[in-house]
DNA sequence: CAGTATCCAATGAGATACTG
DNA sequence: CAGTATCTCATTGGATACTG
């Protein structure tokens, strides 16, 4: 299998992991996403202080990775819906097993 | 049970982990931890190519945080060995999870 | 409504040099 | 050996204003 690229240094798919929910407010996004299909704007007041520029950017990235579908229902005025893909889906547990370490954590405190 | 303080904003706990092990090295520090104790060098080295501030930091903030510790021979030439606490060995599963999720989602492309 | 365009500030992390 | 001190740059994300 060739060289392996370059620095694929050591224990990486953790790390991809990282990089597609990393974002300030992709865990999030994906956790009310997880409840159904949510548009723009829905999106926009439950989380609450977020900007439309990032919203729209980690929107951006969660669909280029897989987790995110976006459905431009091309109509004026527009409406846009967004849901998990079941790649998203997939990410429950481990969003299940990081809110309990993260309680866990809190708690303790 | 009062106002919440301020920005609870929503669901936190998983963003209490992801703060906690979201540093560019942390989850393959943990990683290399959950092998053994393991000295400055050895993690140095392990890691390929991290500066010595950038690991030292790293690993304050998770000694900070309580999923490391750090352990101080005070010998000369210095000694200091770095091992995972009970809550940082507890954080295996969702490493483990994570790179399960990160392997598949490397593998559909 | 659902964005985009610009500009800007804060944070994270690398390179390098030095030290008890 | 195990760091710390500086400096610097790149990335992330926020504020604001504008648009099809």
């Amino acid at each position: 299998m060739a060289k392996v690229k370059k620095q694929a240094a050591v224990s990486c798919p953790v790390e991809t992991t990282l990089r597609v929910i990393g974002g300030r407010w992709k865990v999030l996004i994906i956790h009310f996403l997880l409840h159904g299909t949510m548009r723009f704007g829905e999106l926009t007041r439950s989380l609450g202080t977020i900007s439309a520029r990032t919203l729209s950017k980690q929107l951006r990235e969660l669909e280029a990775d897989g987790v995110v579908d976006r459905k431009d229902f091309g109509e004026i005025p527009p409406k846009v819906e967004y849901s998990l893909t079941a790649l998203g889906r997939s990410l429950e547990p481990i969003l299940q097993s990081m809110e309990a370490w993260g309680t866990a954590v809190e708690t303790r405190r």
